[in-house]
DNA sequence: ACCTGAACACCGTTCAAGT
DNA sequence: ACCTGAACACCGTTCAAGT
């Protein structure tokens, strides 16, 4: 039930690629991905399917235009950011969208036609590396690893069976169903952890964040250190 | 066109579910899991789409069944490894499973029926890591960390529009098509990078798991020396 | 027991028409 | 210009029938 659904009585806003595109993520977010038909969001919007056709080429414009705002909602580092806290500050705003959108994480990277937000996210991450000194190849090897965690991560949340409030009972359920003998290191992962009171998948996060920064800053701080030594034997 | 594609004039196999997962995955394989529906894949086997409900009660059932599958080819690493190169191994195996079926990450976590293989897969995983002496939390914490990169890792070489032999003439009609002032360091990244002779973005995987488990080792370390104070103090 | 034809309620998309 | 009804070639799945 979004505000225009069915708005048949007041006034009709015009269909517009703008209020299409944020149409289709409400469906999305509301259900998932597989309910985001062009059916379904034509009744969204109060418009009948073939109307859509005046505003996208197809479905596929669609899911690239949704792509796109999803980039434009992760937060950009306030300028002033070393690059450790501006990695850290995007990576967390990066996960907090991609929970709102948990659908997001599998059609990011399989767009060929990345707008133009995806292209400015990914800029300014690489940007950021450069500036801190980081070379090319290095450069790479960071956008790669920090790309990975992040929808990875992303990935297994939105894959979740529960959210952190039901993950005690269904954990549980789980646990029960399969023989504990046979998988003795899961049954006690499961137990003793999962089952915790105050368990919340999302807190392993930052685990892994913090290690693969302090992994980048210490390579980043010897190639510092080789250059150095470097310039005083040159 | 697989072998028992339309063979009505020889003898025919009986159908089977083994057989019919596998004539899943290869359709998948093929063309991508979009092309996978219970036409095209009865039609791959030889049948008619109403025989494959004799094997499987559903669509859904044949996703959890050929998911297993993916995770049953993962290879165990050798029963005297060390957990570093047990690790390893794992990784570089299951990116390589990954590869051969670029459309399973984003099933592999979203799966709520986790069959034998998976569930085998995990508890493996994790007991490795309670072997080599992570606590409880600091397993987890491993684990998911681990598991993130993988599958991030596969999802974004799932998606890259290109493979690595034609990577450069891909890259470069990306790169022209966006204003290079606009992007500039992912233009950099592109021209000096991407498009050098020799590039291949699956050579990104290693940097990243070994900063991984680098990261995870020392925290080990730590873990152990501080066991080791304590064992002389109590 | 295993397989299937016909049918149902869905898809995305095209085409020719309406205002 | 913007919207739409009817139609086409697809989906997954059910049901009642065939061997």
């Amino acid at each position: 039930m979004s505000p225009n659904a069915g708005a048949d009585a007041g006034k009709r806003v015009p269909l517009s690629r703008e209020r299409l595109l944020r149409g289709a993520i409400a469906v999305a977010d509301a259900a998932d991905i597989g309910a985001l038909t062009m059916r379904s969001l034509a009744q969204e919007l109060g418009v009948k399917p073939m109307s859509l056709y005046h505003h996208v080429a197809n479905k596929e414009e669609i899911l690239d235009g949704i792509i796109d705002i999803v980039f434009s909602e992760i937060e950009p580092p306030p300028a002033a950011a070393d690059w450790r806290s501006a990695m850290r500050h995007r990576a967390i705003s990066a996960r907090s969208v991609l929970r709102r959108h948990p659908w997001a994480p599998p059609l990011m990277e399989s767009r060929a036609n990345p707008g133009p937000a995806t292209l400015r996210y990914h800029d300014s991450v690489i940007g950021t590396l450069r500036r801190a000194g980081f070379s090319i190849a290095m450069a790479a090897h960071a956008f790669s690893l920090f790309d990975s965690y992040v929808y990875g991560f992303a990935l297994q949340e939105a894959g979740l069976p529960f959210d952190s409030a039901t993950a005690p009972d269904v954990a549980g359920a789980i646990l029960a169903q399969f023989p504990s003998r046979e998988y003795p290191y899961l049954a006690e992962l499961t137990a003793e952890h999962v089952l915790q009171p105050g368990y919340d998948y999302g807190d392993e996060f930052e685990f892994g964040l913090d290690l693969i920064l302090d992994g980048l800053d210490r390579l980043l701080t010897m190639t510092d250190a080789a250059r150095f030594d470097g310039s005083r034997i040159g």
